[in-house]
DNA sequence: ATAGCGCCCTGGTGGC
DNA sequence: TGCCACCAGGGCGCTA
């Protein structure tokens, strides 16, 4: 069988589609064996202490923060059903897939598929094996074991890292504030992982169609309405795209395999018929990204 | 402060 | 038909 690891863009809905995936069937699971077919995904830390800190470690819980995957690591020693309050992961296995790493849970005995950096072989309750494997054409991706004092580490810095759009707690208020002074186009804006976590090219599009705002309006140039409603559109694409399992390509697949049911509106279709009014979708490159708009249902309100 | 680059990397595409 | 320059993309880090 021919594994495809090709063209996804993995955001917040296909990066929590993993963690579901991850959640399913790598909990509680005993790392018993690390190889490293391609260490630059490992972005510096040496293979021996990668194999150090996750080696002979439970799997104890699978999270989210952004577009990190967070995977905390607890001493076999440690008794967790008797002792919950000294559970304290003793590391965490910190993973990003960038452009186009890809987590599969496989077979242990299964062949690794093309483009394979990372295996960690996970050893299951009765005894059987199977195999939690990193992929990535690129190698942009990272995948590291990192002490929890460390995890201020990653970039962008979890702390700086704006909230999780789909918090209740997250809304319009919380969009605005970011927004204020700010005069970068709101879709670059939008990318920005300090003014909301997990938002990416695609949803940063559908959101701004969604909400009838033009890509290249100034940040702050949107009326408290607009605000509500981009924060609203947001919360909408991310959550339809969630409960798809991610967007719809040919080559993007949950650790299962599983493909995304999200059907982006306006993401990759530049010169196709806008699906509210029919008029051809525009593509522009916007600080550098590929962006694609309806004019006539996301009027610009400056006109250069 | 912030915009605009180059960098990381490789498969697909368009031009010749 | 083949070669090759070029492009896409997230996020960092540097420069202006």
């Amino acid at each position: 069988m021919e594994v495809e690891v090709e063209s996804f863009v993995p955001e917040l809905p296909e990066v929590e589609t993993v963690r579901r995936g991850l959640e399913r069937t790598v909990l509680d699971r005993r790392i018993v064996e690390v190889t490293v077919r391609n260490a630059k995904v490992l972005k510096g830390q040496s293979e021996a202490e990668l194999r150090e800190r996750t080696v002979g470690r439970l799997i104890t819980q699978a999270q989210r923060r952004g577009k990190y995957l967070l995977l905390p690591l607890a001493d076999t020693e440690t008794n967790r059903l008797t002792v919950p309050e000294d559970s304290s992961p003793s590391f965490f296995l910190c993973i990003h897939l960038k452009m186009r790493g890809q987590l599969r849970v496989e077979a242990s005995d299964a062949e690794p598929g093309p483009y394979h950096c990372v295996t960690l072989l996970l050893e299951e309750a009765l005894g059987g094996r199977k195999a939690l494997r990193f992929y990535d054409m690129w190698t942009w991706g990272e995948l590291r074991a990192l002490r929890q004092e460390e995890i201020g580490t990653l970039a962008p810095s979890l702390a700086q890292m704006g909230e999780e759009p789909l918090e209740p707690s997250w809304g319009a208020a919380n969009l605005g504030a970011k927004l204020r002074g700010r005069k970068t186009a709101i879709k670059p804006t939008l990318l920005d992982q300090r003014v909301v976590a997990g938002v990416g090219n695609i949803y940063a599009d559908e959101s701004l169609f969604l909400s009838g705002i033009h890509p290249e309006r100034p940040a702050n140039s949107l009326s408290p309405e607009e605000t509500d409603r981009l924060a609203q559109a947001v919360r909408t694409v991310l959550t339809e795209a969630v409960e798809g399992g991610g967007t719809t390509s040919d080559n993007y697949f949950d650790v299962a395999g599983l493909p995304g049911r999200f059907t982006p509106q306006v993401y990759d279709r530049g010169g196709e018929p806008c699906s509210n009014c029919a008029t051809t979708l525009t593509r522009i490159r916007l600080a550098g990204r590929g962006t694609v708009f309806c004019e006539r249902c996301q009027p610009a309100v400056i006109v250069r």
